[in-house]
DNA sequence: AGCATCTTTACAAAATCTTTACACCAATCG
DNA sequence: CGATTGGTGTAAAGATTTTGTAAAGATGCT
């Protein structure tokens, strides 16, 4: 799941903010040979926009009227890793931390100039262009739309609920690799449940009962004894 | 094997300040048990540094004595992809402009809040470590991969109880020197078991029918008697 | 209430760990 | 020269721990 940005030089830019002036000023400022820019005014619009417009870089206003920008991060980066660069009126360091720490990879106080915010846009072109990561993972039968929270397998859709499925994530985002019983259950449950792995072994169960062709002998989640779960690549 | 940062969870932060406050600030507001720090306080010697000290990340300031930061960030650059956050008094625009199209990551105007850098910086490291080279270990056709905790020879995947991995682990981080039978046990079965050695050698006897070729004459672990055991590197 | 989901309980099945038993080899000694 | 001794390797038998699954209870939402 290795990929792509177009291969026109031109770099895709999303911009989400709902005033109009500002979407009218970024507009002047950036669209040239070199970008190519989409506008969204709201959160959900973004998220939605940044599915079909596959941006290379996102700019984000913290103050969107639908919903917390914090919010809107973190959505997104559940299953993309492209840039994002918050524009905001706010200049309270606590914002800065919460948005950072969310997802975000920068973070400029308006007014700003916009060779500043040129030359941040290139630097994280610079650095994710090598990198980017295709958001539908596939392995056998098995096609999990990160974007779309949609698993299927063959193409028939398979219903999970939202542990299974946040499990399931968590399992691809890190494919190939064991992660641990105790990190698992941290990352979902919490650290109160670092130590409850039942409830993981249960989820793991009923998880395989949906995805794996035969739930005995697991093909894609496989467990590494006395250590944890790992997803394997088929093929 | 190539390590690209330690595997301690210690991020190691190399600072680039002339000015001995800065360095002290620095010191007392990011060492923890989060961050090594090491501190340089000219150009040449931050480079230097970097090569011997393996940052994780780099704090450097603008403006140092011996040269200018945006030739210290392009010299940088040259050969390695370690993030660089540029710690300045200068605020205008070009300054940042060139900073940052120099190779650097991020700029921050003194004065700045601890909390932004601390995001800041975590915001680079995760940006970087997910595309760092796993360290792996490879002697002959044997293969360990200990980011992935995966074990194979000749692509065939192999097995290992958690045990047997630790010891497999605690050997590879050593090659090529002699650990003492009471070592091991002490490291991997605790104080407790450090004079029982038969468990060591059932292990060990397990270990080698599942990575060597032929177990009774192993090229990997060799025993020293009388002392203990030895990885040897092959190639 | 009715439904889906999550958590806990209980137990069977599987894997792993530790111990026991003994064979092997080399060096040493009577 | 054969017996002994200390260090080592291997198989196999329990003992122990870990894992999988069904099903019952708990929770929360509409």
């Amino acid at each position: 799941m290795t990929q792509t940005h177009n291969n026109t030089g031109q770099h895709r830019i999303l911009v989400i903010d709902d005033e109009a002036a500002i979407r009218r000023f970024l507009h002047s400022a950036l669209s040239s040979e070199e970008f190519y820019l989409h506008e969204a005014e709201s959160g959900q619009g973004g998220l939605s926009a940044a599915t079909t417009f596959r941006p290379d870089v996102i700019l984000l206003d913290l103050g969107l009227p639908d919903m917390d920008g914090i919010e809107v991060i973190r959505r997104f980066r559940e299953w993309s890793n492209v840039p994002v660069i918050i524009l905001s009126v706010r200049e309270d360091e606590e914002d800065k931390v919460a948005a950072l720490d969310a997802g975000a990879d920068d973070y400029l106080t308006k007014p700003f100039g916009v060779g500043e915010l040129l030359a941040r846009i290139r630097a994280a072109l610079r650095r994710s262009l090598k990198h980017m990561d295709e958001p539908v993972f596939k392995s056998d039968e098995l096609v999990v739309d990160l974007t779309m929270r949609h698993v299927s397998a063959n193409g028939i859709e398979i219903q999970l609920t939202p542990t299974e499925y946040d499990l399931l994530r968590l399992l691809i985002t890190h494919a190939g690799k064991v992660l641990t019983h105790s990190h698992i259950l941290k990352q979902i449950w919490g650290t109160a449940y670092q130590e409850q792995s039942q409830v993981l072994r249960v989820t793991i169960s009923n998880l395989r009962k949906k995805i794996e062709r035969d739930p005995s002998r697991p093909k894609h989640i496989t467990t590494e004894p006395g250590v944890g779960y790992r997803f394997r690549i088929q093929d």
